[in-house]
DNA sequence: ATTGGATATGCAGTATTTGCATATAGAAAC
DNA sequence: GTTTCTATATGCAAATACTGCATATCCAAT
């Protein structure tokens, strides 16, 4: 499912044209975007957590040619599946 | 930030009421879970990708008496965030 | 409808993460 | 205020992420 098949169905759930859905929809996401810039975590409950997580330099290989590069320090989004999301998928 | 700080924000954002905006909130989130449970994963331009990730099984230990333990197959939502939240966080 | 951009895949080898059980502390939900 | 949920901490094996890069596919926007 893409985004546009994700706006097509919350169009109809939440009674919203498909502009507004995709403005709802991306109001949420920028919101969470912003709080995580601010390097806040973002915890919604029954759903998971969003945290930025921090990753130290380190030593990679190029796999095509085997040689040794450095790679450097960088940060990415890490999504934590909250205990009822994982019960989901696991009973 | 937890759940209730960030329907704040958007009850604001959306010109909602808190209790529409928890609404909106908690349908889009179970729009992607009910995808998600269907095994199809939710790609999401500019943000990020929702999958399933199936975990195979394996041997694990329970930390507090050493003894090892053998852990079943599970599942799992991973969340990949897209390239433009990566450079968001690494320029 | 076309095109530019983003993403998935495969590869090799190492660094990193995961997840087990369980109690406690702290926070959040109702 | 009470109850439910989540983070933390522990040791350690195995799974997985990550790197460059080419290709194929797919999506988004023009």
């Amino acid at each position: 499912m893409n985004k546009k098949q994700l706006i097509a169905k919350l169009s109809g759930s939440l009674n919203l044209s498909k502009a507004d859905a995709e403005r709802t929809f991306d109001t949420i996401t920028n919101t969470i975007l912003d709080a995580l810039k601010g390097d806040d975590s973002v915890k919604i409950a029954g759903f998971g957590t969003y945290k930025v997580a921090k990753r130290k330099a380190r030593v990679g290989r190029n796999p095509r040619t085997g040689e040794q590069i450095q790679i450097g320090a960088s940060q990415k989004v890490k999504f934590l599946p909250a205990k009822a999301l994982k019960e989901v998928f696991n009973k």
